[in-house]
DNA sequence: GATGAATGAGGCTTCATTCAT
DNA sequence: AATGAATGAAGCCTCATTCAT
């Protein structure tokens, strides 16, 4: 907690006049993540006529620039790694990530079909296939970085031409409607 | 630790007859992850003309039976939760998990793309998109279980077919397309 | 100290504009002690005629009432409960209510052996035996009383029969010597 | 709780091998209070034959010999001061030694009436009084025998003569009144 | 004067580690 | 070799006190 508070400007003590204990503290942070910066937060804003595949190209790599040193990034890697310790973490992030998470990126699977996209119904079941990648590569940065360099932005592109299919073509020729 | 000695059946001191501290005896589990129990352990041990994708589901269904209780997802988490405290520990599973497994994928995805199962090289560049469901599941099981299930063995299948193409038809005309 | 402020009324920081610290703070409650509220301010001024007696429990009977929810008595526990941590208090106490309730009821024991109404002279050597069952009767409504109810008003009054024998006439007959 | 390591002559940790926290601690040290060295112990085995007077004396002198320094005086401090903070410890005290005081002492109340000793139920209404001196010359050596010496020895006796009459002569050769 | 956000010393507790048996 | 009582550094948290407003 001295570590944390010193990183924040402020002193140990004055945390505990904003959260009750480290757990509420962990759960604030957690929290904030809904409330992010604009532009990251736009998760669920995919705009009129854009693919499913260029939304999710713009919403997930600034997840995993900089090899995950976004904030984000280090929420994910607080939620995992102190979640044993802190039961109420797990709770508060499957609450405000992972709930809206899986129905944004479910809508989308289902756009996705209606529009072409994509075929069968793999991601409509799984979306969490989506943000597979994005996981592993905040881990990766995390933990094996040091001993092997990972361009994690490339393998969230591989991973999304495996799943919509050979390139994602710049010019969308055909013309789509809902 | 005493809970680590009770759980071995000895008692707390003995732990460091054995291992010199916690992140030598963390370590230390780590480097057993190669000696693991026969089965899991002929992870680069692919049959003679088994197709990669039936090896790869034959080897990775096992570590996420059971919605990750399994020995080897336990030393997965291990390692993401505990590499924070102790750098070491990332380090150890680089180097007997981690370097092996991007060798073995790496083989299976030429392989693979030498035997029509896959075209493009994503999963040549990217063998760790192989696995990243693999990963998530585990994390799931580990987080938000309790709040929402997920078939993980169902979705790392849906992974293969989003991968591999279609189905994996247990009876493997030889016929394949590209 | 907030607890205090708000009871008092103002904040925090108040306190210390008319208080060095929680030491100086308490002593000065201990000195208002000297100041309370008439009537029970009135402890050495017996009423000319007055039984000695009477005087006693018309001044302690107040302390006692309500199962010793008095102001007084919280001073009493105030010194009693917080003279280890702030040894002023306990010096502070002792010069504004002992030192003076020594000589008050010294006096009332010396005027009760002239008048008749005490024999002996234990009350003069020791005045404190006027009070010790109020002390205690403080005590246990502090920390027994929800186990076990101890009426103090009775055991007052039962404690001044064995001192001035079988019972509190009220006709007090006039004759003195002296 | 360092203090109290030290003293003794242990480490800080080693306390929490035997109790579970601070208010543990406190109320082990209050259950003793029912093991205490022999003679101490005996308070409820009065000798055949022998006055109450007597006992009580016997008893109750070495509680408050040496200004208050035995053990058992510390204990009763010990449960005055910090009953506030911790709860337990009063009901802990009361369990081990008040009920089991208060029917010794009631019994003995009513023995002494029974023998002649003693005239009236106050003693039986309201065994405190036995102890009340007892109770103030603890707490007075712990607070004021700096400023103000008070022989708490005497002022039992003194108070012993109030209750049972004027003197127990320690050879009881001459007539006595009931 | 009054406030209350901020401070940090100090207290309680845990737990990795040691070592006498 | 095995044990587990003992240790004490380090972590979390409280609360008396300060001080800019």
């Amino acid at each position: 907690m001295e570590d944390i508070a010193s990183r924040a400007g402020v002193a140990k003590g004055t945390i505990y006049l904003h959260f009750k204990d480290k757990e509420a503290l962990f759960e604030g942070i957690v929290r904030q993540e809904i409330l992010l910066p604009p532009g990251s937060a736009a998760m669920d804003e995919i705009k009129p006529g854009e693919m499913v595949r260029a939304f999710i190209e713009r919403t997930m790599v600034p997840l995993v620039r900089h090899a995950g040193q976004s904030r984000r990034a280090a929420v994910v890697r607080l939620v995992i790694s102190e979640a044993p310790r802190f039961p109420g973490l797990a709770k508060a992030y499957y609450r405000v990530a992972i709930e809206r998470g899986l129905n944004v990126f479910g809508g989308l699977a289902r756009r996705a079909r209606r529009t072409g996209e994509l075929n069968g119904n793999a991601l409509e079941r799984f979306p969490q296939l989506f943000v597979a990648p994005v996981i592993l590569g905040i881990l990766w940065s995390g933990l094996f970085e040091r001993f092997h360099h990972l361009d994690v932005e490339a393998m969230l592109r591989a991973h999304l031409d495996l799943i919509f299919g050979p390139a994602p073509k710049p010019k969308p020729s055909r013309s789509k409607r809902g």
